[in-house]
DNA sequence: TTGTAGGCGTTATCAA
DNA sequence: TTGATAACGCCTACAA
């Protein structure tokens, strides 16, 4: 079912129909009832394609996901998804989603937006000097960065991010003032610029206080449960100093933390002190009303709404300046911190 | 730079050009070869609406991921996406992702295929009796589904699917040969196909050799670490029988068990056994040689890449009868599991 | 308030 | 081996 067939249907022109289906003012009531059930009546969608040929618009937002070296999704974009899928579905917008090596991501990227597969783009995990921030500018695309770039070689973009220096910089605050001074980081891999900041806040707070940062304390990999129990059992079992308490940058992280430090028999929060950022992840459950682990929290479900909304004004209004967001985490207390 | 562009500036008709461009025969090589360096020179991508417009096709596959109610995208699906996404990444497909309620749902599938906005659909997560695959099959339209659905009303449809009622048979079977009577189980929701089947294959191997299964021992939810931490507290605490051994359904639910069973003291392998499915999830790590948990194992991600390979025959080869495809789970034995 | 006609950028059918 | 021309299905000035 086609335009042409719903407008010989109905013994009317294909523009009336057109423009009773999409809302225009000149219609008469009457006539615009009598097409929506039409359509309704005959299953017409118009097609995508000749719609966006006509319109220029493709009516999507491209999400290109990198696959990582262990050939994995890393699961924090799931949430992340979650939040701008639901709100592109308000806004009838479609996902399009393409996974790529680190060879092929820029041509995607270009593929794309040439194409006219996409309005525009949302940029993840951007990293500290970040190529696709320059060949994203090149294309003359909308875009809106998940986070912020360090070296942005002067470029001006919009973007949302959680203020992970601040973040940081309060968690180990925190746990500077229960006392104390041994404090490892388990971090995320640090040349995604949210780790390098989070590092810089935890380094920021930790020279304030005159805390030094011990060799062997800091660690930076992929956010997985494995690395945090693998990291934990070697920071809790060689010789030498060991610290009083774990830093992390994911919940998932944690989780492995946990495991170790049950595994050794030491009881979290009283034997060693562990806090750490919160994503505030569906699959960890929101039940328990108390957390269990002290945290800086911040949904990424919702920056996934909020960046959804920012791209769509972009696209909608490409000559407004750039708008940045800056989200502050909030600390929340739970039973893994205490005094030294 | 549209086609018309490049082609004036070759001197040739757009038909040579699209030829040249499409691998037809009939261009001579010196042709082709001049046109492809101007279209690189140039930064050509045809436009895919014109594209789509004019041979019918959309060059997507669909995938609608149900939001659940705690507003999550469930993370299994994370490795799926990432093994499917690489091979659509091969065969120059992309990915249309629709984030949708439940009340949207089908609306959904029917938006996306009569628009023409993808050329087919992957259904992930199929019901016992799912309304999508009536649904599906009315929009006559190619699709494959990740599992199966018993509640089929006699429609026949291409599908991949795990063993999941030997793969829980065997794994019941295994930890009753090692003598375990009290065997709880921790399953996803069993109105999924996959969970139904599951509980299927252990309910066979229980009673084959004659064990009770016990009031309270069986337990269906959303798969989580905290559901697997909640579920073992229960389990291990509560007055009444106690369970020598759990199964569970996914890893993340493993996870949790570990936790609860580090914290009461107890030992697992020897206290109390734990076996898993195993999706083989990436972010869990690989790194593991020996793996910890004893497990049924079968990779999503290996789905992902195989579905995604028959759905593009399916679209190529619409008259073909459907495949169907039933993978074995590998039984592994780790150090999680012994005599009762 | 409705209709006519042209254009969006490709691919496909014929003809040369 | 190449080219002219007609679809593909919708939107939108312009006309009525």
């Amino acid at each position: 079912m086609k335009l042409k067939d719903l407008s010989d249907l109905l013994g009317l022109s294909q523009t009336t129909v057109s423009r009773a289906l999409n809302g225009y003012p000149e219609v008469s009531e009457k006539t615009r009832r009598r097409v929506a059930d039409a359509a309704r009546a005959n299953k017409y969608s118009p097609s995508q394609n000749a719609r966006g040929l006509a319109t220029g618009k493709a009516g999507a937002i491209g999400h290109i996901i990198p696959l990582g070296k262990h050939r994995m999704i890393n699961p924090h974009f799931s949430d992340f998804i979650a939040g701008a899928g639901q709100t592109y579905a308000k806004l009838g917008l479609d996902i399009v989603m393409s996974i790529a090596d680190q060879e092929n991501e820029l041509k995607t990227y270009t593929r794309l937006a040439r194409s006219k597969r996409v309005d525009g783009f949302i940029l993840q995990g951007p990293l500290v000097d970040d190529p696709r921030l320059e060949a994203l500018n090149e294309l003359d695309v909308p875009f809106v960065v998940h986070g912020r770039i360090s070296e942005d070689h002067g470029a001006d973009y919009s973007w949302l991010d959680v203020n992970n220096i601040d973040a940081f910089d309060r968690a180990t605050q925190y746990l500077l003032d229960l006392g104390h001074r041994d404090i490892a980081l388990l971090n995320g891999l640090e040349h995604m610029n949210f780790a390098a900041f989070r590092r810089a806040g935890f380094e920021a707070a930790m020279a304030r206080s005159g805390a030094e940062i011990h060799a062997g304390f800091m660690f930076s990999q992929d956010m997985s449960e494995h690395y945090g129990y693998e990291a934990t059992m070697v920071l809790l079992t060689r010789s030498g100093p060991k610290p009083t308490a774990i830093l992390t940058s994911s919940k998932l992280i944690a989780s492995g933390c946990q495991r170790a430090i049950a595994e050794l028999g030491l009881t979290i929060g009283r034997d060693i002190s562990v806090l750490t950022f919160d994503d505030n992840f569906g699959f960890f459950g929101t039940h328990a009303v108390v957390p269990n682990i002290t945290c800086v929290r911040s949904s990424l479900f919702d920056a996934g709404v909020r960046v959804a909304e920012m791209i769509a004004q972009r696209i909608e209004n490409p000559d407004q300046p750039p708008h940045h967001e800056l989200w502050e985490a909030e600390l929340i207390v739970g039973k893994s911190t205490g005094p030294i």
